[in-house]
DNA sequence: TAGAATACCTAGTAGCATACTAGGATATCT
DNA sequence: AGATATCCTAGTATGCTACTAGGTATTCTA
């Protein structure tokens, strides 16, 4: 049950690109020098991002990211199920993975499981962790 | 944000001692034959099982495992816990792992989603699995 | 006491996913 | 024209997962 990097920088990008909202499109390059990462990775991390429709991209000299909606449209579950699979197990979307579903039952206890963390990370906006953020720094 | 054979497997394992807790001891070539797993591969995932405490076995012909404690005494949690990392980011419970933990945002999200996880699977023990897949049986 | 049946232990290994890097094409601003 | 961006495709090392193999130790039964 671990998640992968593509699913925490992908959350550090959004949360960065929403902490600069006001101050127009954030360019990989000030992305990666702020968040520590490396530009060619996060040109990969960001692409799903822009397909899922989270972010719009504007590109030429003095171009960047932006938020595609409201931060308060946008929650970190639609972040990371952009990024990486966030099924526990495969018969919980592919019912011919295993021929045991039927008697199965621990089947109906990963789904609890994956529904539940599912809940949580859709109840988290990045409003919410602008929010998070800005408390924080301001506790340092 | 997936989870391994391990985990899944030793749920499945400890759901099957534990519906035959009454008739004794359950050997890995039964357990394998049931489960439709490979002995060697079970061999792996019971060993862990049995240094956290949560099976004994007992050894020689006629032997094999069962519960060490009460059915109601084991949770989910632990039994995955002894098979695999649960943790979802490293920094989580190894601090020297980031040095930006001071001022990141997702480290308070990402602990929120381990702690409420780790409560859903700690909610869940094999009493409540064994009556789910009595159930399960009886419906077919 | 032999032998069958079991658990226990250590070492391998193929394949796959992760976490990147590289190089170039395309678009836009100044 | 040239600088600064995004966009796209391909490659690759490393590590982890999901096993398999082979042998040892223990205990029951005939």
């Amino acid at each position: 049950m671990r998640m992968s990097t593509r699913g925490r920088y992908g959350a550090r990008a959004m949360l960065d690109i929403a902490l600069n909202y006001e101050k127009g499109p954030v360019s990989l390059r000030e992305l990666a020098q702020r968040q520590e990462l490396s530009i060619k990775y996060l040109e990969q991390l960001i692409q799903p991002l822009r397909t899922a429709g989270l972010i719009k991209s504007i590109r030429g000299a003095g171009g960047g990211y932006t938020l595609a909606r409201l931060p308060d449209d946008i929650n970190l579950l639609q972040i990371v199920q952009a990024l990486e699979n966030l099924t526990p197990v495969d018969c919980l979307n592919n019912p011919e993975a295993c021929s045991r579903i039927s008697k199965c039952a621990t089947y109906d206890v990963w789904k609890e499981v994956q529904d539940s963390t599912r809940n949580i990370l859709a109840s988290l906006t990045l409003t919410d962790m602008v929010e998070r953020q800005l408390q924080k720094l301001n506790e340092l």
